[in-house]
DNA sequence: CAGTGGTCTAGACCACACC
DNA sequence: GTGTGGTCTAGACCACTGT
């Protein structure tokens, strides 16, 4: 593990545990590579790794003021269900259909196959408890991936790809909203026409290949996303 | 303007114009440095830009690579609204209210003032030609700013907050969803009960002290969000 | 002015992937 | 092996801020 990165961890749980209070002002860059006798690139790698993270506030002329904690949430997207899993409501996941389908259009466009070829086709229902709160289905290209639908229900999807060898590297996701069909409202215990969350996601590896296209949707009731971002 | 910058700058030219081909390798870091005369901290540093921006993939032992170029977008959040201001369909802003009123508790809450104090209440609607698409809801704390409802109908609020020296630093947002209520749907030109997307964001300055909440609701049929993200 | 972070250099060694 | 990116060091100068 690289010396800065120690470093950072270790300012970043003086920080989370409040011995470096929120709005007190670090000591100058200069001194603390001494005092810890390390160099100060080495110092500075680690500062700009709490600066990417929104711990710190560095200006030039001034110093390291360490931010006012707000809700500390990872950076990116996380959702109400990761939050629940952290809080302990019971979250599971039953899998509803594990086949190899043809490849609808989007899918296709998505996945960059040709339309109406076999692709991995997955549906899963995600529970709170025993009230279901999501629809997810997933489609996966068939030589990438040979999955259990024991391994699906027990662990993330992701994790399973990482598993397999697959680094992934970037993904993008389109969120929106529109009003449930009436087996849709069934399923997610919703009355009819309710407003539901829906979200596409393209994930790519690391050799910009497609790697899985989901299309979700979430009861918005009991569902929402957030987002912790840093003007950058 | 740093080196590093430029230099990152103009390779993010080169693979935006693909005379850098999405897929090809890179020379290796010391041989680039050495031609360039430059250090290889300095390339490296402009290299790091180049990965944090999802152009490159590096991996140790085996070399750089152009990312095969998807749709670019910038991180973050993005809207479809942004994308039609760009593909030239005629975006505008209606001021609908702008005056001071008492905060209720969740804005209280956010902007971390006095529930029932005084803070600047502003309610605009955004339009795509002739089309609402969204009521947007803002709250500032009153000292803060001083705007006048012409320069809000120009700009975006965020460059006016910017040119009163007011350095924004990191947001938290909650997007989710719900029915429209029969007022939202008139306003917005929907059907009854038709699906809202729903965001909240609250938004602070580099001292953590909250600078805006905003709690926006978008026809969900004309509206989504995008984000691309880069697996950390 | 003194003090801060930001940039840049020159060189060393290490960990990993492929042959 | 050989070649790649990743880490670390030691020291220099610059740009900005506040006094």
């Amino acid at each position: 593990m690289p010396l800065w990165f120690q470093l950072a961890q270790g300012m970043e749980e003086l920080i989370g545990s409040g011995r470096l209070a929120p709005g007190s002002q670090l000591d100058n860059e200069v001194l603390l590579s001494e005092r810890l006798s390390l160099s100060r690139p080495t110092m500075r790698r680690a500062m700009q790794y709490l600066v990417d993270h929104g711990m710190v506030v560095r200006r030039r002329g001034i110093g390291t003021r360490v931010v006012q904690s707000k809700v500390r949430r990872p950076l990116g997207m996380t959702s109400l269900f990761d939050d629940l899993a952290r809080t302990g409501q019971q979250p599971s996941t039953r899998v509803l259909t594990h086949e190899l389908a043809p490849a609808m259009a989007e899918v296709a466009e998505a996945l960059e196959v040709a339309e109406g070829s076999d692709v991995v086709c997955l549906v899963r229902l995600r529970l709170a408890g025993e009230r279901p709160i999501a629809k997810m289905t997933n489609y996966l290209p068939p030589e990438l991936v040979e999955l259990s639908s024991d391994d699906i229900e027990r662990g993330g999807l992701y994790e399973l790809l990482r598993a397999q060898g697959i680094m992934l590297h970037s993904a993008t996701q389109t969120i929106g909203a529109r009003n449930a069909t009436p087996a849709e409202a069934r399923l997610l215990e919703e009355s009819r026409g309710a407003a539901l969350l829906t979200m596409q996601r393209t994930a790519y590896d690391d050799h910009s290949r497609p790697v899985e296209h989901g299309i979700h949707i979430y009861a918005a009731s009991r569902y929402s996303f957030q987002t912790q971002l840093l003007t950058p």
